[in-house]
Formats: C-alpha cells, structure tokens, sequence
DNA sequence: ATAATTTAGTTGACAAAATCAACTAAATAA
DNA sequence: TTATTTAGTTGATTTTGTCAACTAAATTAT
C-alpha cells in the first residue's frame, strides 16, 4: 500500500515504469487468456492467419488480395497461396474485374459465410467462457474499460461519439455524490474553483432533494463508458415557472452535439410540463455555455457583479417563454 | 445515443451481445496494436515462442523443461531444440539436477539475461511509443482499466490486495462527491437505503465543511485501480474530543486488512492532535463494522431505537478514550 | 503509338516453426 | 525385481512463412 500525502507525487519517472509494467503484465495475461499464441484457431485445421484473411474477406465485403496484403501486412505469395487454397476448398470466390485485368474481387460462398458464422460463434463462446463468472456489473465494468482503453489509444472508430453515450432521467443512490464530483472535477480544471465550490454544489443539491417530486422535475444524466459525462437538471418554482440547473459536459464531450441532446430533452419535458417561462443562473466565466442558451432560445435579462470563489463575476440571469 | 429510461432496460441477450461485440473489437485492434500477428518479435532473429520460453526462464527463476512446457502448452520435443540452440548460443545453463538425472534447471547466462533485458527495453519502448500522445492522466485511466481487467477476469495474482490501494488524505474537488456517491451506492447495495439516505450524507458533509479545518480534521481516502474503495474522517470536538465518520469500504475490499490500515491512520492522528476521546455513530444494522470498532478499542456507551431510511433500528454510540 | 516502368498476382525454391511418433534413461510403483 | 511412468531427446514430416524470379495487365514517359 502506497502512503501518497497530498501535494506529493512519487517521481513521474517511476510512475511511468510502474504503468508501462502493469500494462505488460496485462498484455502476457490477455494474451494467455485469448489463446492468441495457439497457432490453430479454435481446434479447427485453419491456422490464425488463414482465419485473418478469411476475417478480412467476410468483413470488407468486396476486397483484392492487394486489399488484404495491405490490411494484414503478409507476403504476397503466401496469400496467393491461401486464397487458391480457400478457393479450392469453396469457401472464397474470384470475381475478375472488368476495369483491371490483373486484380479479382474476393467474396465468401455460402460454405465460406457459415464457416466464419462458427468462427464467430466459438469466439463468442471464448468470451462468454472468460465473463460466465462475472456478475452484470463486472461484465459491464469490463465491457467500459476496454472501450476505454481502444478510445484512448485512439483506435480507428474508437473515438467517442454521441452514438457512445447513454443519456437516462431518474436518480439513484450514488447519482447525487456523482453530480457533485463532476461538477467539483470540471470547474477546478477550466476555472480553478477551489472545494468550496464543489460544497455549494452540495448545497444547492441539499436544496433541491428538499423539494424533489419526480412529477416536476427532471434530472438527465449521460454516462460513457460507465463514466458520468454531462448533465442537466430542470426545477419547477411557482407560477409555471421552472429553473434549469448543472447543466454540464465534461470538456472531452463538447461539440459532439451533446449539449444540445440534453437541452432538447430539458425543453421537450418543459413543454410537457407546461412551463410558461424558464430561466437559469450562471456566470459570465462560463462563456461557452452562453452560446447554446443562446441558440435555445434563452435571452439575457440580468447581470450583477458579485466575488464569490475568491472571483470577480458577473452572475447572470437566462431567460426563455416557452 | 442510447435512450434509457429509468427502469426500463435492453434485453439483457442483446446487451450480452454487445459486450461481447465489444470485446471482440478490443481483441482485434489490441491484437494488432501489440504486433502480436508479426512472427519475429522486434525484428530479432528470435520467434515468439523463443522469446516466450526466454521469458519463462527469466521470470521463473529456476524451472525445469517441464515446467516451461507446462506454462507454455508447447510440444516438447520442439522445446527441446529451443533449449539446445539457445545452449549453443550461450543464452542458457542447464544446471543437473542432483536428485532427478533426468531434468535440469535452466538458468539464463549473462549474455542471456542481457538479451532479455534488450527485449524488455524495446518491449517498453513499444508501449511508451503506443503512449507517447495520452495526457498523464489518460494514462492512468490505462493503466487502471487494464489492471481493473485483469483483476475482474481473475489473472493470477490480479486480485487486489492492500499492496495496489494507495490511501491518502486531504480534500481536492471532486473528493466530496466521490465520498458521497460511495456512501450512497454501498448501502443501497447493502441495506437497501433509497437515496434519501445520500442526501443525509451530503448534508453531514455540508455541516463538516462549515468547521472544515486542515489542522485539526482528516480525511483519508482510499483507491484502486483509480477508484474510491474506501475512506474514514476524523472531525475535532469541542473540550478535545474528536468525531469518527463515514468509515467505509467497498465490499469487494473488505477483509484485506484496509479497514485496519485506515483505522490506524485514523488512531494515529487522533494521537497526534492529542485527542482525549473519539466516538463515532452507528446503527446496529452495521454489524460488521462494530467488530471493527471493538478491535480497535471502542466500547458502545449508547443504543437508542429509532425509524429512520424506512428502517426500525438503533442508533448507536461507541467510544475510545486515547 | 511505342517503349519503359510500375503494379497485381503467381510460382518455385527454401527456411523456419511446429508436430508426431519412436526412442533412451532415470525415477517410481507394483 | 519387474513394470510403468516421467523427463527429455531424436528423426521424420508437415505446416507456415519468406524470398526472389517470374507473367501479364496497367500506367507513365518518350
């Protein structure tokens, strides 16, 4: 067990040492668990290569052999032969093309497509064997690291979209803290707040549970990779109105049209609710932030200089007639 | 982008398979990443298995050909002219074993353990280049999610013991909330607590941050793999006396001795501030951590019944004179 | 338009990696 | 003492991968 006080660091030099060691004792492990050195896939009489270029044929759909050495870094000659003994075996297809004499299309036949729809399956049945002890949450917390690891390392595709983020409503136990810590994380990273921010954010919460009634108001929260990363909260108050709150996108997930997923929702409910005005409270530190109220419909009404979190601010009033 | 509704959820067949999806992407683009399709490792004259067996022998210390051939699943009679090209080149030392004529333990030569150290290097390289563009932080979320991996698919010896949690004290942003969501995912987990309850703690934490003081109060927060696993506070009182709080572990790291490790860091403050008494607040629904309490010589002194969370139970009271 | 060069893929010769079965010698069990 | 098992070796062979020389179509240069 490491003692690490606060504000010391035990030398980046060891830490990469220590990092560049786990990581490879993940990789001889994984490894091992994938079964990867085996040179027969599966028991089957394919050797992992064959299963590559078969892979490579059924997932690129129409590709050359030219394609496939590209893909698969392998010598010509060696492919040459395995696809002539694939063909031989009618698992592959030569379409010659029409514009290129010398190159030929390469797709699977029917025996070729079953042959990789077993392969799928006792890939499948590798992974299901290495997660059957898992509980739901284990799985799930695997299935999140290693969309984070391939995301980081900036695997082709790995990048997180919209289409990665799973926005839901509700709260559950562990949500509140979670708003709080996010909120805590991004304001002292962008603006340098200090903890007593992260304690107002306690505060307003505490506020808002007082009140809470699932009918009126609606907390949103997007998650990726099991990680919360943004949110967004609409309060009713009296007279029809209603107050949006932490509205909030870790940085890595601006511009990626998640701002305006979570504002459409918090509108959409608004409009379900039958809001007749909706405002909200922010400062003009938070300059970005004012462009989406903006382009939703919110329209500044106030603006008062005030010095909280040891800032000079202006704290302004939003406001949008639904 | 997912929508997912509050208690509403994909079958879990098809979340099983995206997973599994998942899963299978990382192999492949992780596969690739670490070169492992290529058969020369590091353009050296040596294969895969060459270096694997060297491997073997480095990290093993003193084993056997059977025991090389038992790690590695190869065929022995190829294990065999392994071992003997790399006698001749001077990498290896058989060394008879005095009570088995039939084995010997192998033992790399200097020239051997050179050779491996170059291996390591470049093997390090590799991986320092595959990091060479991640924020510091980004390579502690690798570093983490594989470790997390690794520990949650059982790799021998990746279970988490109190050597890979790294304890320390202090409040940065973020911590309050962590410490809040903790609370609120482990009982609900536990005894079932609605959220209702982390509201409570967020209020405990509102009124400790009110007296706050760096000098006389501790927090030491305790983490894995990049993960909250644990924590315990201490708040001063008035006439010398000190308050034990939100003593907590994660299920999954009880019983490795970290509740001992934070208890006594905890203790030894108390002495160092020269408290005369610590107490602390309970109910007796946390039976397993009055064990705790007594072990570290707490004595209950009070147990008033009481209905909070929906639940009939006592409050309790345990003390400590210092 | 023709020649030179490049590209896509094939073939032969080989080397390296891995497997299988038959074997020896020491250790252990019957 | 004999039979059996175990540890490791050796020979024969297959599989896998490499290299260089080749053909034919496509492209570029003259």
């Amino acid at each position: 067990m490491i003692q690490e006080p606060v504000g010391t660091q035990s030398s980046s030099k060891s830490q990469e040492a220590a990092l560049i060691a786990g990581i490879r004792q993940f990789n001889r492990y994984y490894t091992i668990q994938l079964g990867l050195l085996q040179q027969h896939v599966f028991d089957s009489e394919y050797s992992l290569t064959d299963v590559r270029v078969l892979y490579e044929i059924h997932f690129n759909g129409k590709t050359t052999a030219t394609g496939i050495r590209e893909a698969l870094l392998i010598d010509p000659g060696y492919l040459s032969r395995i696809l002539r003994k694939f063909e031989k075996q009618g698992l592959v297809i030569k379409h010659p093309l029409p514009e290129d004499g010398r190159s030929a299309y390469l797709t699977l036949t029917a025996r070729g497509q079953k042959l990789m729809q077993t392969m799928n399956e006792l890939s499948d049945n590798q992974i299901r064997q290495m997660l059957e002890n898992l509980a739901p949450e284990e799985r799930a917390k695997i299935g999140d690291a290693m969309r984070l690891v391939r995301y980081l390392l900036k695997a082709p595709g790995g990048a997180p979209g919209l289409e990665d983020v799973v926005i839901r409503h509700g709260l559950r136990p562990g949500d509140l803290g979670n708003i709080v810590r996010l909120h805590g994380e991004i304001y002292e990273k962008e603006y340098g707040y200090n903890i007593e921010f992260e304690q107002y954010v306690m505060e307003t919460i505490t506020d808002f549970m007082k009140t809470y009634d699932p009918a009126k108001d609606r907390v949103w929260l997007a998650s990726c990779f099991g990680e919360m990363v943004g949110m967004i909260a609409i309060i009713h108050r009296p007279n029809r109105k209603a107050q949006l709150r932490w509205f909030l996108l870790r940085p890595d997930f601006r511009g990626i049209g998640l701002g305006r997923a979570l504002m459409d929702k918090a509108m959409e409910f608004c409009r379900q609710q039958q809001f007749k005005e909706v405002y909200l409270l922010t400062t003009n530190q938070q300059g970005k932030a004012a462009s989406i109220y903006t382009k939703h419909g919110f329209v500044k009404t106030a603006s008062v200089p005030e010095t909280v979190w040891g800032q000079d601010l202006y704290e302004e009033r939003y406001e949008r007639k639904m």
